[in-house]
RNA sequence: GGGCGGAUAGCUCAGCCGGGAGAGCAUCGGCCUUACAAGCCGAGGGUCACGGGUUCGAACCCUGUUCCGCCCACCA
C-alpha cells in the first residue's frame, strides 16, 4: 500500500541522509561521457582548508549546484571541479598557535619539521569543509577534487612563475612594501585594511643648524622623525620660500637635514612643512628618490628601533619609541602642541596588526602589460560581468593597477623557484635538478646553490586554479573540453585578490578568458543587515539551519573561543533575545531554496529566517500533494494514455509549459529569485490549491468511468513528474525521494533523477482560450467564497447560486457545473428569473452577475458594508479610467491596444457599478425594513 | 577626493519595454473540508524617500536633494 511509504510529514533529516552517498558512491558527478555533448564547466572557489562553511558558501554554491544540475539534466559533459586552497597566511597562523599552546614555535622546530606539521594538521583537520559542502548537496566532481600544493598544482605554479620571469613580467626589486611585523612578511596592496582611527597631529620644532629660530612640521608619526632626512615645503609656498636649501638640526640624532622644494607638499595642511622619511613612508619615499636623499631605515623587521637610530632608543617597540620621542621633545621644548588627529591606520587583513612600510627584497609581477589584455576581454564581451555594473569596478582597478608583490616571508606555500649561485647569481627553473646544471654551466664547475627562502602569496596559485586544475601545462583533454568554463560564481569582495588575476593568468599563459561570465553575489547578512562576524557573534551556521540547533548550543558556539571575551556577555544576550528557541531543523533543501529565492541580483541579502521556514513548509506541501497523487494513482494503468480531456487537466498542463519556459529563462539570466518564485507559485498555488482540488470530484466520482479516471490520474502523475524534475536543481533531495515513487507510476523512472531529462515545453499543451475558461471558473469560486468568508457563512453549508449574464458566461458555468459546485460548495444553480429575490448578495465577474440569496442568513449591514467597500474601490478604478479617455492626447497619442484595453475597462467597470448599486438598493431597502 | 549600490505594505523583498501597486512572513476573521494545522478559505494594510522635469500617462526615464551601505585613494 502506497501509503504506508511516505510519512505523514516531510522529515528532511531522514531523506537527505539517505540521497548523497549514494549519488557520489554511482558517480552521478562525474562527468557524463556522451560523445559530442557540449561541455559546460563551473570552477568553485577553492574554499580555504582552514575554513568552515558559512552563509557565503551556502549561498555560492546553491547556485552553482543549480546551474551544474540543470545543465547535467539537459545533457551537458558537465563538470563542477572542485578542491581547496592552502592559504598560506591563514593556515601558518593556524598551526603556530597550535605550537604556541604547545610551549614552542615554528622556529624550535625548523623549517621542514614545521611543513610535516602543517601537511598533518591539513591531513586532520583540512577535510572539514568539504564534508559539509556535501551536506548541501553539492554535486562536485570529488573524483578530480584538488589542492592547490597538490604536486601537480605546484608544478604548474613553477612553470608559470619561470616563464613570467624569463618574459620580464617578474622581477625581484628593493622596494617599499606593506610589512606585517607581527607576521614578519610582506603583504600586497590588497591585504592592507585602512581604517579611520582616533590619533594625534604633533606639531614639532625642528630648529635651524645656523642661528635662531625653528621650523614647526605636523606629524602623525613622531617616532619616525629619528629617520628624517629633510623637511619639504611647496615650492610655491610663498611663506617658506626662503627656507629651502637652509639646513636644520634634527632633534635628538644632531644629524644636519636640508629644507627642499616639492610639489608632493600641500600648503595647506597641517603646517606646510613636512618631514621626509623616505624608509617609512610611501611618499616620502619617492619624494627622497627626487632629490637623491637617503634612505635612513630606523626599524627591525619587528618594528623596534634599531641601530641606526641614537642609542637611547634601540631596542624600544616602535609604540613606546613614540612615547619617549615626545617626550623627549617636550623636555627639550621642541613640541609646539598636539592635536586630536583622525587617520587610516593599515592593519593586516589577517593579524590586525598596524602594517609598516618597509625596505626589503621582494618579487613582483609586473601587472600593467597583464592588465591591458584583461581589459580587452571585459571590453569587447569575451567575458560579461552579471549585474553588468561589476566591469566599472574591474575597469577602476585594472587601469591603476600596481604591480604585485608576490613573495612571502612565510613557510607555508610554494616555495619560489629561484637558487642564488655563490655570487648571488639567480637561476630560475622549474626543476631542481636542473638549475644545477645551468650553475655548473655557468661557473665551469658544480657549485652550491641556495634557495631563495621566500614563498609565494596564495593568491598566485588560485590565479591559476581554472587551468591548472585541467592539467595545465600538459595539454589535457580535460583542458581541452572544458576551458574556457563557462562562469564564474563569486562574491565581489574578491574581484581584484582573485576574478582579475584569474583574467590575466588565463590569458597569459592559455591565450583565452578563464571563463566567459562572472556572476557576482551579493554578501548573506544578518537579520539586521549587519555582516556576520565571528567578532559580532551574529554567524549563523548554514548547518544550522538544515540540522537545527538549540538555544544553549548556539549560545555557546557563538562565545566560544572569541577574539574579545568580554563581549560575550552581550552576544549571549543578544542571541537568546533572538532566538528564544534556538533554530528549527529546516533541511537542505529549505535553505537551498530560500537562498535562490533571496539570491537578488546587485543587492546584499538579508537572511530571514521566516523565508526559511515558509520553504521548509513548501517541502512539506509538495511531500503531501506527492502523497496524495501516490494515493489515487498507484495501482491503476494508464499506460498508453496521453490525452487531456478535462478542463483541469488541459489547463493543469498548459500552466506547467509556461513554468518551463520561465525557469529556462530565468535560469540563464541567473534570476534564480524568478526561478524560485515560478515553482513555488505553480505547485503551490496552482497546482495545490486549484488542480488537486479540481481533480478530487473526477478521481472521487462513482459514476465516472476508469478509463476517464486514468486519464486524469496520468496527467496528474505526469504534471508532477516533471515539476520535480524542474525543481531538482534547487531542492536536490526530496524532489529525488518523491520523483523514485512518482515516476515509475508513468514509466519514467531512472536510476536517478540526476540524469533524468530536463523539461522541454510542449507548444502544443499552450491553450490561451482553456486557460481564459479555467480563469473564469475560478474567478466565480473564488466570489462566491469571497462572499462565505466575510459573510461569515458556515463552510459546510451549501448555498443556491442565481447567475444572469452573457450566454457565453452561462455557457462556461454549465460546462463545469460540477466542478464548480465542489469548489464553491454550491447546492444548486439557476439562471436568474425576474426580480432579483430580497436580501441576495451580489457579486460581477467578466459577463456574469452572481446573486446568492441569503435572505435570513446574512446580516443585511454587513453586506452594505461589503458592497461600499467594494463600489469605493471601483468608482476609484472608474475615475481613473475615465480620466484617460476623456484625455485627447491619450486618445491620440497612446499605442491603439492601450486605448482599447481602457476603454473595455471601462466598459466592465460602469457594468459591474451599475450592479452593485442596485444591490445597494435593494440591501439598504431590506435593512431598512428590517 | 573618486566610484558603485540602495530607499516600494509592520518585516524581508519582487515589480522586465513607461499604461490598472505584487509575493512571502507577520496581523485580523472563519475552518480539524479523510494529501497537508508545517494546512485550508477569506480580509485588512502603500504619499513607491523628497523636490523639479520629460510625457497623454512615471515606482519605472532625466535632474537636484536627503538619508543608509559598500569599494577605491599617499594629505603628512
Amino acid at each position: 500500500m502506497s501509503e504506508s511509504t511516505l510519512s505523514k510529514a516531510y522529515d528532511a533529516a531522514s531523506v537527505e541522509k539517505r540521497w548523497y552517498g549514494l549519488w557520489e558512491e554511482r558517480g552521478y558527478f562525474a562527468p557524463s561521457d556522451a560523445g559530442q555533448a557540449p561541455a559546460y564547466c563551473i570552477m568553485i572557489p577553492p574554499p580555504n582548508v582552514t575554513g568552515s562553511l558559512h552563509m557565503g558558501h551556502a549561498f555560492q554554491d546553491t547556485i552553482m549546484d543549480a546551474l551544474i544540475r540543470r545543465q547535467r539534466m539537459l545533457g551537458g559533459r558537465v563538470l563542477w571541479q572542485t578542491g581547496t586552497d592552502h592559504a598560506g597566511i591563514a593556515t601558518q597562523m593556524v598551526v603556530e598557535r597550535q605550537l604556541e599552546a604547545e610551549g614552542t614555535s615554528r622556529h624550535d622546530l625548523g623549517r621542514a619539521l614545521f611543513l610535516e606539521r602543517v601537511w598533518k594538521w591539513k591531513q586532520q583537520s583540512g577535510g572539514t569543509i568539504v564534508r559539509q559542502l556535501r551536506r548541501l548537496g553539492a554535486s562536485c566532481d570529488w573524483s578530480r577534487e584538488r589542492f592547490t600544493m597538490d604536486p601537480a598544482m605546484s608544478h604548474a605554479v613553477r612553470e608559470a612563475f619561470v616563464r613570467l620571469y624569463n618574459e620580464g613580467l617578474i622581477y625581484r626589486g628593493k622596494r617599499l612594501v606593506n610589512w606585517d611585523p607581527v607576521l614578519l612578511t610582506a603583504v600586497s596592496d590588497l591585504e592592507v585594511i585602512a581604517e579611520e582611527e582616533q590619533g594625534s597631529l604633533w606639531h614639532l620644532r625642528y630648529p635651524w643648524a645656523e642661528g635662531e629660530g625653528y621650523v614647526v612640521v605636523a606629524t602623525t608619526r613622531p617616532e619616525t622623525m629619528l629617520g628624517d632626512v629633510a623637511v619639504a615645503v611647496h615650492p610655491d609656498d610663498e611663506r617658506h620660500a626662503h627656507l629651502v636649501g637652509r639646513e636644520l638640526l634634527l632633534p635628538l640624532t644632531g644629524r644636519r637635514i636640508p629644507v627642499i622644494a616639492d610639489t608632493h607638499v600641500d600648503p595647506a595642511f597641517g603646517t606646510g612643512c613636512v618631514k621626509i622619511t623616505p624608509a617609512h613612508d610611501f611618499n616620502d619615499h619617492e619624494v627622497g628618490a627626487r632629490h637623491q636623499l637617503p634612505v635612513i631605515n630606523i626599524f627591525t623587521p619587528d618594528a623596534r628601533i634599531n641601530d641606526q637610530a641614537p642609542e637611547a632608543y634601540r631596542g624600544l617597540d616602535r609604540f613606546e619609541a613614540r612615547k619617549r620621542v615626545v617626550e623627549d621633545l617636550q623636555q627639550a621644548g621642541l613640541v609646539e602642541r598636539i592635536d586630536p588627529h583622525k587617520l587610516m591606520i593599515p592593519r593586516g587583513d589577517r593579524t590586525k596588526a598596524v602594517l609598516e612600510p618597509y625596505l626589503t627584497d621582494q618579487w613582483f609581477v609586473k601587472a600593467a602589460p597583464l592588465a591591458e589584455e584583461a581589459m580587452r576581454a571585459v571590453e569587447d564581451g569575451r567575458i560579461r560581468f552579471i549585474p553588468g555594473n561589476w566591469d566599472k569596478t574591474y575597469f577602476e582597478w585594472m587601469r591603476n593597477i600596481q604591480d604585485w608583490c608576490i613573495s612571502r616571508q612565510i613557510w607555508w606555500g610554494h616555495r619560489i623557484p629561484v637558487w642564488y649561485g655563490p655570487d648571488g647569481h639567480p637561476f630560475v627553473c622549474n626543476c631542481e635538478e636542473m638549475v644545477y646544471e645551468m650553475a655548473a654551466e655557468r661557473y665551469g664547475q658544480v657549485v652550491r646553490l641556495t634557495r631563495d627562502p621566500d614563498v609565494l602569496d596564495t593568491w598566485f596559485s588560485s590565479a591559476l586554479w581554472p587551468f591548472a586544475t585541467l592539467g595545465w601545462p600538459k595539454e589535457t583533454p580535460e583542458l581541452q573540453r572544458y576551458y574556457p568554463t563557462q562562469v564564474l560564481v563569486t562574491g565581489f569582495d574578491i574581484i581584484f585578490f582573485w576574478v582579475a588575476r584569474m583574467i590575466m593568468m588565463g590569458l597569459k599563459f592559455t591565450g583565452e578568458v578563464p571563463f566567459r561570465e562572472v556572476y557576482i553575489t551579493g554578501l548573506v547578512r544578518d537579520a539586521d543587515g549587519n555582516k556576520m562576524s565571528k567578532s559580532k557573534g551574529n554567524i549563523l551556521d548554514p548547518l544550522d539551519l538544515i540540522d537545527g540547533i538549540d538555544l544553549e548550543s548556539l549560545v555557546e558556539k557563538r562565545t566560544r573561543d572569541m577574539m574579545q571575551p568580554q563581549l560575550a556577555a552581550k552576544v549571549a544576550a543578544a542571541t537568546r533575545a533572538e532566538f528564544p528557541n534556538g533554530i528549527l531543523a529546516f533541511g537542505t533543501d529549505a535553505l537551498r531554496f530560500a537562498m535562490a529565492a533571496l539570491a537578488v541580483q546587485g543587492r546584499d541579502i538579508k537572511l530571514d529566517l521566516g523565508r526559511v521556514e515558509g520553504y521548509r513548509n513548501f517541502c512539506n506541501k509538495l511531500w503531501n500533494a506527492t502523497r496524495f497523487v501516490l494515493m489515487n494513482a498507484e495501482g491503476h494503468s494508464f499506460t498508453g494514455l496521453v490525452e487531456a480531456r478535462t478542463l483541469p487537466d488541459r489547463w493543469i498542463l498548459s500552466r506547467l509549459q509556461k513554468v518551463i519556459a520561465v525557469m529556462d529563462g530565468a535560469m540563464e539570466r541567473y534570476r534564480f529569485d524568478e526561478a524560485a518564485a515560478a515553482l513555488h507559485r505553480f505547485l503551490w498555488g496552482e497546482f495545490c490549491d486549484w488542480y488537486l482540488e479540481m481533480v478530487k470530484p473526477v478521481l472521487y466520482d462513482e459514476a465516472l468511468a476508469e478509463v476517464e479516471k486514468n486519464h486524469t490520474r496520468r496527467v496528474m502523475v505526469a504534471t508532477l513528474e516533471c515539476s520535480l524534475r524542474l525543481l531538482h536543481p534547487l531542492m536536490p533531495f526530496i524532489t529525488e525521494e518523491l520523483w523514485q515513487k512518482v515516476a515509475p507510476l508513468i514509466g519514467r523512472g531512472g536510476a536517478t533523477i540526476m540524469r533524468a531529462p530536463w523539461p522541454v515545453v510542449e507548444a502544443s499543451r499552450e491553450d490561451a482560450a482553456l486557460e481564459a475558461e479555467a480563469d473564469f471558473v475560478m474567478a466565480l469560486v473564488t466570489a462566491v467564497r469571497n462572499v462565505r468568508g466575510e459573510m461569515d457563512i458556515p463552510p459546510g453549508k451549501r448555498l443556491p447560486l442565481l447567475v444572469s449574464g452573457e450566454a457565453g458566461a452561462i455557457e462556461m458555468l454549465r460546462r463545469h457545473e460540477g466542478l464548480i459546485a465542489v469548489l464553491a460548495k454550491l447546492e444548486s444553480w439557476s439562471e436568474l428569473a425576474g426580480d432579483v429575490p430580497e436580501g441576495a448578495a451580489t457579486a460581477v465577474l467578466p459577463g456574469m452577475r452572481i446573486f446568492m440569496p441569503l435572505s435570513g442568513i446574512i446580516d443585511p449591514a454587513a453586506e452594505i458594508a461589503r458592497l461600499e467597500k467594494t463600489l469605493q474601490k471601483l468608482e476609484a478604478d472608474l475615475a481613473r479610467v475615465t480620466g484617460k479617455l476623456t484625455n485627447a492626447g491619450f486618445l491620440s497619442n497612446a499605442k491603439p491596444e492601450v486605448v482599447a484595453g481602457e476603454q473595455a475597462k471601462a466598459r466592465e467597470f460602469t457594468e459591474k457599478r451599475q450592479v452593485l448599486l442596485d444591490s445597494l438598493t435593494r440591501m439598504r431597502r431590506l435593512g431598512g425594513a428590517g
